[in-house]
DNA sequence: CCATCATGTTGCAGCATGTGCAACGAGGGT
DNA sequence: ACCCTCGTTGCACATGCTGCAACATGATGG
């Protein structure tokens, strides 16, 4: 593990709160402001940050531009964007594209909802492994030793008074899920909150991303949230179809 | 500078083009794997890249993260958007938005045209100093001195036969652009593109951002694109009301 | 089924490189 | 004109990065 480079993505991960002065970075990090220099500088080279006339450090367009890489590579956002878009459309609701990567679950894009109230959420986040309903969908297509293994490092902290809060009771939840080839969040992220969520998957079988719909408890009752979940599945499918998976055509 | 920063985010780039494996960044960076194993390591806890089953790493997702809260953060962007959005859905032409940082102009926001044949781009890019509409607006109002300074060093590599090749053609084109308050680019960059773009400004004056619309050759004429100058103005000044400037309202 | 290869990981010694100090310089406010 | 703040530079020291070599693991093929 590489002491500087820790370093100098703590000092991205500062700026990504807002600017900061040279000496506000030194004193956060712990170190010389001498040495935040030249952390910088490197920054700088690569244009992950620059300075404003000020002085004042700022995220840079090396980042902006990293990131639309990161995003292209990942082909399944691509191809399910225009469906995404339309469910979106048609049910005027938010609608999240998230996929499992290294243990974690991540949004990877997003469509906002029409309505005033908006569940927050942004593309990169991580969904909760135990209470978001494409966290369930993406977990329970894993091998049961990882799934296990993923569970087993679960930090169970209850959200709501809905959140599952032991191990048991959420492989018994993704056993449910995987039968049933779909998954909710019942309340059990956030109180007002209920999502529903669908698996896709590629040309093999595997689920390579789940698909969720999110709707605030004023926006509309938690049945009709369930209402949503034929809508939601067909575009499920439709991506699937689309990455090649044979059956869902 | 330092040698451990540069390095890492040399591998970060390299991911940038897709997943690459140990030794391969290894050869690539010519260093020892280990060295690029333990970067891997700080890398990977900050969620900057990931390693997929296989082995292979991937850019991951605490870059969406952080490169979403750097655009959060330019508050232009935010303002900017419904303005732009508006303007690309009435031209239905490639809509873009550009800021100066540090000596470059990078595009901060995008609305694709509608029209199969686009021009290409991507959010975080830097556009050419001088040949992009954008840019002759950004620049157009830097204090002469720093202008001086940025043109100096400029590349006037050509990139079509309309190119401006010399610092004194710049100069006296920037002085135009910012007479006339707006700025083109006839087949400058690339052959088939024309460009007009104007300039977005604060409460102080100053110009903060740049919009363009971009229109390749077989979808409008030259002339054409000129037409669009009065809404991509008004847009402009649209967007530099809500910036609150008075004089824009 | 074992041999071989390819690839990632660990322990360790040496020294390059990152680090902090102190002095310097530039800009702004009083 | 002075001081005060904040970024920059030169330098000596030792931290922590580097590469080597040995080890571990999993895949491939005879």
């Amino acid at each position: 593990m590489s002491q500087t480079v820790t370093r100098a993505l703590r000092i991205l991960a500062q700026l990504g709160e807002g600017e900061r002065s040279l000496d506000q970075l030194a004193e956060v990090l712990g170190v010389h402001k001498t040495t935040v220099l030249r952390l910088l500088q490197s920054l700088e080279e690569e244009r992950f940050v620059y300075r404003d006339a000020a002085y004042r450090y700022h995220l840079g367009a090396g980042l902006f531009a990293l990131s639309g890489l990161a995003l292209e590579q990942r082909g399944i956002r691509r191809i399910a964007a225009p469906h995404l878009a339309e469910l979106n459309n048609a049910t005027g609701q938010t609608v999240h594209l998230a996929a499992y990567e290294g243990g974690e679950v991540v949004y990877i894009d997003k469509f906002d909802s029409r309505h005033p109230v908006r569940m927050y959420s942004r593309i990169g986040l991580r969904a909760a492994l135990h209470s978001a309903a494409v966290s369930k969908v993406l977990l329970a297509d894993l091998p049961l030793p990882e799934r296990r293994r993923v569970v087993a490092g679960i930090d169970f902290a209850p959200h709501t008074e809905r959140t599952l809060t032991t191990p048991e009771a959420l492989l018994a939840e993704l056993e449910k899920v995987a039968a049933q080839g779909w998954a909710q969040d019942h309340a059990e992220h956030e109180a007002f909150i209920n999502c529903v969520a669908a698996p896709i998957r590629d040309a093999t079988g595997r689920v390579v991303a789940a698909a969720s719909i999110s709707v605030p408890d004023v926006v509309l009752p938690y049945e009709q949230v369930l209402d949503l979940l034929p809508q939601l599945l067909a575009t499920a499918r439709a991506v699937s179809a689309d990455c090649g998976r044979p059956e869902a055509i």
